[in-house]
DNA sequence: GGACGTGTTCCGCTAGCCGGACCATTTCGT
DNA sequence: ACGAAATGGTCCGGCTAGCGGAACACGTCC
């Protein structure tokens, strides 16, 4: 009954949402296939799909003849690249469709009322899984966060909303982890953090000031499902030189408890 | 090379997008374990995943196991559903990626313009595909158009300006094909379809009334990428009552040439 | 009580997968 | 120009991973 495989020696990435890399199963393939198309690998060849998933040519050749038949992949003059149907298949999944659908014209309000950006995210694995994001009218350059997009939970004010209010666990999981820096205010230790989220949990709010990227802070509440446990989060963020963070908190506050109510009938 | 099955006999759907269902590959199980979740089902019990499958009910629990080991199922209180990693993934494939990317400030514009519906698709095997969606701000009832849904071409505004702008080939394929009525007012006589699209190409671009949705007309773009074939297609949708047509043509001409731009920049 | 329904495990058989070796092209490199 | 070294694609014997019927342990409903 030990799932997790036991495995745990692993430079790349510390600790990565989902487990068990090597397996020698169709399934551990084709996963592998799918996988190492990063998020700007356009296209890539058939050779290179055999070394970097480190499967005998021959068998990518066959299982991505499959999965172009099937329509995950597609062909484009010889190079391989993630095909539509894997694009319909993902925007059936529930739990992402009901929070984006139910979330999305309380965002819409949001960002008219402050003409920044707002997003939903769901904590998967130790990182934020970014479900939705409504940007404001003010053009923003190079904005690296997008949908589907993963950030650190202890570095962004969704991460943190979804820290303290949400399981025990996950708490416990990040804190014996090391916490990774990404800009040079990033709270890094165990200590500050918790302080943090005791906050948090005080005020109903997060706030993070430039440690997810500089020039930028984030203010985010969690949303709660209907069993009453923290199913997501929503953030307003915005330049740190327009940042009005009374006025975000209202907002968020507001559009929150319009969405408990809508949550408390869905099953999420 | 006599790819693409010789199964041609087939009831159930009259020619799908991507054939070959029948397999008893690994990959093919697997593709009917994850094909088998509509739109709307939540989620699945293993008996009952096994019972439309037509799978041994073993061997869907082992590949079911696998599925949610990798994230691609979840599983809550012993019942299955389509997993987050799935949207992660889609959210990855470039064509749709790209297209919504460039489209959707444009798409955004359109909306605040005309307090209508824009929807951006593209042609997958006999049908619309969507891949966006921008609603206006008038309350709309029970509009069951949705990202990834899908609509025949022969009766959307979009479908009709993909199939008027777009190959020969796929215009062969529809007019082989019966074509379905959705509404009383559907055009199902090949004929009619032919000199719909002949005055489409003329005019360059595509209205369509009532004959996707009693109530609600479209006007419809196509929009051409690097090499200059038609990549998706851009449309307005509003309620009969309200129809601007001239107002609608006029913005979509505009959103077009820029959206053109932006592709020939691109490769698709 | 038994007759369902469910999820889960076991295990021997076999067919589906494997991948090294090979071939036909194209693209280098000097 | 001419191999050298890529590329995508195919073949086929060996073997192992996948298969699925059967049996299991629950819970539930007459």
């Amino acid at each position: 009954m030990e799932a997790t495989a036991p495995n745990c020696l692993f430079q790349p990435d510390p600790r990565e949402p989902h487990p068990a890399p090597d397996s020698n199963s169709v399934l551990g393939k084709v996963r592998r296939i799918l996988e190492v198309f990063g998020l700007d690998d356009e296209t890539l060849s058939l050779s290179e799909l055999a070394r970097r998933t480190g499967l005998a040519k021959a068998s990518v050749h066959r299982l991505s003849q499959e999965l172009v038949q099937w329509g995950l992949l597609e062909r484009r003059n010889g190079e391989y690249r993630l095909g539509m149907r894997l694009f319909e298949i993902g925007q059936r999944v529930p739990r992402q469709r009901i929070l984006r659908d139910l979330a999305r014209p309380l965002m819409i309000d949001l960002v008219q009322a402050t003409h920044e950006t707002a997003h939903l995210a769901v904590a998967d694995g130790l990182e934020v899984l970014y479900l939705d994001k409504v940007s404001g009218e003010h053009a923003q350059i190079s904005r690296p966060s997008r949908v589907a997009g993963r950030m650190p939970l202890h570095c962004t004010a969704t991460g943190k909303a979804l820290l303290a209010f949400g399981s025990r666990h996950l708490l416990d999981e990040v804190m014996t982890a090391p916490l990774t820096r990404v800009t040079p205010r990033t709270t890094v230790a165990p200590g500050l953090l918790a302080q943090e989220l005791q906050k948090a949990r005080e005020q109903g709010f997060v706030a993070e000031f430039e440690q997810t990227r500089i020039g930028y802070m984030s203010v985010a509440i969690p949303l709660t499902g209907a069993t009453g446990a923290v199913v997501a989060a929503l953030s307003v963020t915005a330049p740190t030189t327009r940042a009005k963070v009374d006025r975000y908190v209202g907002l968020l506050n507001l559009v929150g408890r319009r969405m408990t109510k809508l949550l408390s009938a869905q099953e999420i």
